[in-house]
DNA sequence: CGAAAACTGTGTCCGATGGACACTGATGAT
DNA sequence: ATCATCAGTGTCCATCGGACACAGTTTTCG
């Protein structure tokens, strides 16, 4: 109803009606999300800025507002680019496990190679095309076992939010080289002095400290869940 | 090592050296926690900023900073205020499932009367001694399963990310009255117009308007996640 | 063919933000 | 009594998102 809201469906959904008169743009949405997109790649949504993004393009900050409403816009727009296209169904229709499995490991790896999702995607928004079609392909995954659809959405929020952790303990404890001694180190520190007020988590992270990482941490929610969700729709169907 | 990570574990662990010459504080590091989270329950995590909290105190923005180095602390020592005190051990030693079950409820209930938390605690930051405590209690509850300590951890993780998930969930879908037009409506709109190109979500989301709520998602979520976590430990005990 | 309309990109301005720094007072140890 | 120490203030700055008016360009219509 409101055109304010109505146009920032229109930014990510479409159409876009394009000007007969006037000059032709010399940006466009693509170019400008990509911009974004390589921005937050390389130092984090805290550097994307509008100057940022209209400077990597040579144009001036206000260009940007001749395609985009607002920042949260180009946020939203860059989400859906680095997003990504959602991965094809996998494997036969009835193996949802499989399925699953697949689109959750996907799903990391995309989260992994843009850690600024996280960020970019807290709190009530808007979603796209191709983040709704990669709820669609999960969700789709779960066709014919006996789960109703709230049940469908609350294995998919499951799912989503075990992901989401274990990406968010991944980049906490800092894959990228260095930050990892500005956190992991004072935590060690602190654990060294005030670490008999906390028994299990100083057993636990003594032993934590593994090989094998946060690929490990992923699979070991994903087949608790796994396991969970099939114990359910055994009993759905026995 | 420097100072100024040491001075960030100081303001949240202690010890506060108080000092002995000069004036006397006026103001408290709780008192200014404490006007932070009431700005930000009642108007969220954006509307916190230094002038804000101070007004609030009817002090100078640059009072704040004879006690807090930087927003980012400021922000720490809120989530420390806001997360409360670690619920106490409940049940019996063996029992983890109700343990857990509690713990994650408990939790449940901080996010939601403090949505922001959400917001505040993306990305790598350091955890203050509440924190810390309601970790501790979530893997105290695991002693004497024949789980590892990474797997502990990885559990840890598991229902956290749920948590996180279900609260983000439901804020999105706007408890607060009339943002619930903002984003579900559109949303709403958007099924209509591109349904068709997403089936099973439709079809999910058609039977998911269901009363019940966020609760009963919470609720699947965590059974789903016990289950998983039954299966495993009986696997290693058996 | 010419004029008007529509559109693009730019320059300038604004309020608010986080923060640096120098300064004035007040206080307590010596 | 003196003086180092510390609390709160005032001023200044860069940067942020954004409003607005303007100049230049291109297409459509009279």
């Amino acid at each position: 109803m409101s055109d304010e809201a109505s146009a920032r469906v229109r930014l990510l959904w479409g159409p876009h009606p394009k000007p007969s008169r006037g000059p032709k743009p010399a940006l466009s949405l693509d170019r400008i999300a990509q911009a974004g997109v390589g921005i937050a790649d390389t130092e984090g949504l805290g550097a994307v800025s509008m100057q940022r993004v209209a400077g990597q393009l040579d144009f001036t900050k206000m260009s940007l507002y001749r395609y985009v409403p607002g920042k949260a816009e180009l946020v939203a727009l860059m989400v859906e680019a680095a997003i990504g296209e959602a991965p094809p169904r996998t494997g036969a229709g009835g193996d949802w496990r499989g399925q699953l499995g697949d689109w959750a490991h996907r799903l990391g790896e995309v989260f992994a190679q843009h850690p600024w999702l996280l960020d970019a995607t807290v709190g009530p928004r808007l979603p796209g095309p191709r983040e709704l079609t990669w709820m669609e392909r999960a969700l789709a995954a779960l066709d014919g076992t006996g789960l109703t659809g709230a049940e469908r959405m609350d294995a998919l929020v499951l799912l989503v939010g075990h992901v989401r952790g274990i990406v968010a303990q991944s980049r906490a404890a800092g894959p990228a080289g260095e930050p990892e001694a500005r956190f992991l180190a004072p935590l060690a520190e602190l654990m060294r002095t005030h670490g008999a007020d906390y028994p299990a988590l100083t057993a636990a992270m003594a032993s934590a400290a593994q090989p094998g990482g946060h690929d490990r941490a992923l699979d070991f929610g994903l087949n608790r869940i796994l396991d969970g969700l099939g114990a359910l729709i055994a009993q759905r169907a026995g």
